[in-house]
DNA sequence: GCCAACGTTGGC
DNA sequence: GCCAACGTTGGC
């Protein structure tokens, strides 16, 4: 099983949000490694830490699961939406995409401060200068020791 | 294929 | 609001 780490700003979607869905695709990713990651490493099962972004703080709020196989974002083809790419062709679609569940909401959130002091979690790539990428692997250990901070267990 | 200009992300 | 980092675009 592979690990990952999802970004969201709350003020679009927020962990919260995602407790009041059953599932929710995962769209509007237009990277190409992001969309790698989705398209060609994920497998149901695989478990994520939910990380809010642009927030404040920002952090890590909880965890998510893989519950789909790719497929196409809808968004993409959608003329009306903020997603929408001209250049993606239907027949061979650009942007995929998995649904994610929620597992669980961490008691309380652990700052992006707190992973940045920690000798462990500080290798993490969410917590390297200039980390744009909104979907990223992580190491089991480092995901086992978080979850372990946040007194959860999956 | 190079690279300058530009746009976006996201912490601070 | 600022700005560093970095991905994308497009002229050449």
């Amino acid at each position: 099983m592979n690990h990952w780490l999802i970004k969201s700003e709350p003020d679009a979607f927020s962990i919260d949000d995602l407790a009041k869905v059953k599932q929710e695709p995962w769209n509007g990713i237009r990277n190409y490694q992001a969309r790698n990651f989705m398209w060609r490493d994920m497998k149901v099962g695989d478990l994520a830490i939910f990380y809010h972004s642009n927030a404040k703080p920002p952090g890590a709020v909880g965890v998510a699961r893989v519950v789909s196989e790719p497929y196409p974002d809808a968004t993409q083809f959608d003329k009306s939406d903020k997603y929408y790419d001209p250049k993606s062709d239907p027949e061979k679609p650009r942007w995929w995409l998995v649904d994610f569940e929620l597992v669980g909401k961490f008691d309380e959130m652990i700052p992006l401060q707190t992973m940045k002091d920690d000798p462990v979690l500080s290798e993490m790539t969410v917590c390297k200068r200039g980390s744009r990428l909104s979907i990223t692997p992580v190491d089991p250990v480092h995901f086992e020791y978080l979850c372990g901070l946040a007194k959860f267990t999956p």
